[in-house]
DNA sequence: TTGATATTGATAAAATTATATCGATAAAAA
DNA sequence: TTTTTATCGATATAATTTTATCAATATCAA
């Protein structure tokens, strides 16, 4: 009779976990059967006490001294708080440029995604098939995602069309909503729209840039 | 004589500031001159504090109370800010269904970013051009990005290239990395990655799913 | 002209996240 | 067997980020 709690995590720390995910994979073919936090940390640049502790949220099995964790293990936990061994599937609205690699992206399955329709305005895509996922028009994406239970939503739509979109998908009964259109989207509470914006990480570049720059002649700049 | 500074600013705030900058544009087509804080943090679901600060960190100018700040003067301060008045070169390595999906973007060019070369190890797309944009032989990276002085590099290779294509930019004089891949680069400390990882986003939207799915049946779980 | 009010910038408090410290212990070395 | 050591989990401290509070003030209405 195992805990059946949901275990609470921060918002970063969950961030993280994919990338434990991935480096443990790789150990794994590496052959590598336990792992250490500080082995984990200075490979991945992260601090040790961090990793220990995102590993003690996700994980009810301990650690032993000297040794770290069991890889399989680990791995096996992650993938169970994160939810990849149980399907989500997922519509995707805007199948344009964005939306067609999306279609493509062959790592979505590995996540516990499933990518089960498109849709789009344009006649021209209608009965296409991108990747083997049939290209719909819009106008039957309420109905479909409330017929096929489909919980989250794929937004790469252009800006002024996203909240309309979003809207539908909503009455449709999704719960989560992926948008990559740059605009802020109304929603009722107990919906979670995470936003994929490129203008948020250019920014971080950008100005990473900027201040390189600077710095060369700060010395000359304060007087 | 004006402030020559460089304002220092939480690495969250810089990420909303394009937020800001989308908002603020929009009204501005509207034709709204002045606008407050407690305005654009109900229409971005944000704290109002939040975002009189965020502003106070990039603008040396005051708002008026009972007024708010001048949209046109808001968006130049914030233009500014993010550096999108001067041009940073980009190279993007990997042209794939993503990085051709990167390369069409039409945004950058309004945020300050312009892909001025795109590379590949597939002979079969040396010197076929996508939107413009010519793709060369991996071989050459490292000495372009040397001579065009090129400070960004976009990485969409797979996972097992990135860290070579990697080494590559930085050996060239990238300064800051845009890594689409799903691994960990190894970086000198001067040099900037920002991860773009779908993982991560997915499992922020997986976790939201399985806390709303648990907590129907939480009462019942709960003994 | 006066008083009410919305907003400002500044400062203080709270919340979240990251890092440091420490005793306990399993594994390896002496 | 004993000692040394790397790692553990737990707890404490520090840093960062968010949110609350408040006096000052420009605008508007009376």
């Amino acid at each position: 009779m195992q805990k059946n709690q949901v275990k609470t995590i921060s918002k970063h720390a969950l961030q993280r976990l994919p990338y434990y995910l991935n480096y443990l994979k790789k150990k794994q073919k590496e052959g590598i059967i336990n792992i250490s936090s500080p082995m984990i940390a200075m490979e991945l640049d992260l601090n040790e006490v961090q990793v220990r502790k995102d590993i003690a949220s996700v994980s009810n099995r301990d650690g032993r001294p000297k040794t770290g964790h069991n890889v399989d293990l680990l791995i096996e936990d992650i993938e169970n708080f994160l939810g990849y061994n149980n399907v989500d599937h997922a519509v995707l609205v805007g199948a344009g440029q964005l939306g067609s690699a999306l279609l493509h992206y062959k790592g979505f399955e590995n996540y516990g995604l499933e990518i089960i329709a498109a849709f789009d305005s344009n006649p021209c895509l209608f009965n296409q098939e991108i990747n083997g996922i049939k290209v719909t028009s819009i106008d039957k994406l309420e109905d479909l995602v409330s017929r096929l239970k489909v919980h989250i939503g794929i937004i790469t739509v252009p800006a002024q069309y996203a909240q309309d979109v979003c809207n539908k998908m909503i009455k449709g009964g999704v719960l989560a909503i992926w948008n990559f259109a740059p605009v802020h989207l109304n929603v009722p509470d107990n919906i979670l729209v995470h936003n994929e914006n490129m203008a948020s990480s250019l920014a971080v570049l950008s100005r990473h840039l900027k201040e390189k720059m600077t710095t060369k002649s700060k010395s000359e700049v304060n007087k």
